[in-house]
DNA sequence: TCTATAGTTGACGTGCACGTCAACTTTTGG
DNA sequence: CCAAAAGTTGACGTGCACGTCAACTATAGA
């Protein structure tokens, strides 16, 4: 558990450039500090660079990415209200994903379909 | 079951505008017949089209869209060469359809640990 | 101390996926 | 028959997510 990490590190651990990071770290996304004029990630920065990324495959946008990290941010203080609403915005983007997984459930059986008349060729084939 | 769709009418139905279904036929991924200059779409568009905009959402570009739809279609003929290179093909998309179900449900298991603290800062703000 | 290596800030470029006119033609309902 | 609605082809614009220099600075190892 190492505290803190490199751009360089950082990029290579999640395959990704140093530009992109700092140009997340543009967008807001990550705020690493400095020591001299050189970025210093910590574990907060690696993990929401983590959690982004994962984001990121999902098709959700960097800005997507940042509203919902930053909302579910357990450092976040925040009042009754604020949690209700952010018990909606679950509710929400816990909808979205399970209709990611419908897409995804019917692209599998379409693909299982496609494998299956393939074989069935490849069997005809042979003969 | 209609044979025949205008433009609009698979905008309307898929939630897009005219623009993106002439942008997707320049890219090759539709090729609506024509009454005289009008396009007209056929199931097999609508098809093609339902298939890519699932792929779409789930992160592919367009171009990703269109080589796995073309190399799907039944219609296409195909040697034992092929349909092993299909076989293949069929294997890695389904790799990638499975990471990308993993992403979500580590999505999904970070949200309900979020909304599990959040029920509980509920209940103590309520005492 | 000197050099190689890593890092920095601009700033401009690029590919993708459309959006947004404009100018025009075609089709359809009254 | 004629206006309104729908469709067509360019062509340029836009937002996003970085890539790609360039020019410079900082730092660590021999």
């Amino acid at each position: 558990m190492k505290q803190t990490y490199s751009i360089k590190e950082l990029a290579r651990e999640f395959a990704v450039t140093p530009r992109t990071l700092r140009f997340y770290e543009d967008q807001g996304l990550v705020s690493p500090g400095r020591r001299g004029t050189t970025r210093v990630y910590t574990d907060r920065d690696r993990t929401r660079l983590k959690l982004a990324l994962r984001g990121r495959r999902l098709g959700l946008s960097v800005e997507e990415c940042k509203e919902i990290i930053d909302m579910y941010d357990p450092a976040r203080p925040r009042n009754p209200r604020q949690l209700l609403r952010l018990c909606e915005k679950i509710r929400e983007h816990r909808a979205a994903l399970l209709d990611k997984v419908r897409d995804i459930e019917a692209t599998l059986n379409a693909m299982d379909e496609v494998e299956r008349r393939c074989l069935e060729e490849l069997l005809a084939a042979a003969a």
